[in-house]
DNA sequence: TCGGATATTTCGAAGGATCGGAATATCCGC
DNA sequence: GCGGATATTCCGATCCTTCGAAATATCCGA
């Protein structure tokens, strides 16, 4: 019946969500490996993304590094020309991480193809339907987010 | 117009889903954290989900380690307690890697609440809804899969 | 059954990541 | 301007991961 089909619509749709965030992981690890960088430096600068003003010990935060390791690791995103270190003009002992985008065209080369299929598969819905996905999708991240933090809380505990 | 809103609308899902992948990292993140396992683990780990007879060799393949690497890595997931090595019994060269499910409990209550919570959003949304969403993730599955191939092989050349 | 091929493991070495603590530079309140 | 607090970096040490090459076990064809 209807609750069958329900319950195995469900189903279903938790083990896609599960595929994709395993084909994610992998996804990182193809485009880390391009870029010389380990999925350390990925959660870095995927950091960098969502706050713009982002100083080093608060990525150590973050991350939960010590903040001499987040040196080394910005050490290796400065040496492959991924960010620019500078200093804080309201107060000269904090770093600034600032994204440099010199990786930016080939970053859009490796995903062009990428990009083009995900358009042509939006392409295939109306208005509508792109509006529940995002809804969709935004819900799930604040749950994800949520998550996170409580699993990386209880890491520290 | 319509069109404003419609590019408007595929830029914010474009946005929506790297916030996406990027929440994706903190959270295997996180758990990777919670049960000493790196990200590499965690591939494997993934690899087997989706291939139910793997074999230490297929691993390096598809991961790109060398077959010592391997090893090291199933020495440790199996010392965790996440694997079992069996000998395959038509060809007792080979290892075939078996999940143990040991970890199954904990991992489920790790992702109770966060279960719990994508259920509950779900529930917002009928069946046509979902089936909606089912398709569009498995298509969007499928162009990363292909993406991930194709980063992947050019990373090897 | 012998010998080359295949699957995995072991071994030794090398490189990388991370840590804690000392060092440096800067800020801020007194 | 001094002294304690804060942000980051430097240093030395350790642990972990990975690799290549050699060793081991097994398979398969001649």
């Amino acid at each position: 019946m209807s609750s069958e089909n329900r319950s195995e619509l469900v189903d279903q749709l938790m083990s896609a969500m599960r595929n994709q965030a395993g084909r994610g992981l992998m996804l990182h690890g193809a485009v880390a490996e391009r870029f010389g960088l380990n999925f350390t430096d990925l959660k870095c600068l995927d950091l960098l993304r969502s706050e713009p003003e982002l100083t080093a010990g608060r990525i150590a935060a973050a991350t939960g590094l010590s903040t001499s390791a987040v040196t080394t690791v910005l050490d290796r995103l400065e040496r492959r020309g991924f960010v620019e270190r500078r200093r804080a003009p309201e107060d000269r002992r904090k770093v600034v991480v600032v994204p440099t985008g010199r990786h930016d065209a080939e970053m859009q080369e490796l995903f062009a193809e990428f990009g083009d299929e995900v358009m042509a598969i939006l392409r295939d819905y109306d208005d509508e339907r792109l509006g529940f996905l995002l809804e969709v999708i935004n819900r799930l991240d604040g749950a994800a987010r949520e998550a996170t933090a409580r699993i990386t809380a209880g890491n520290r505990a």
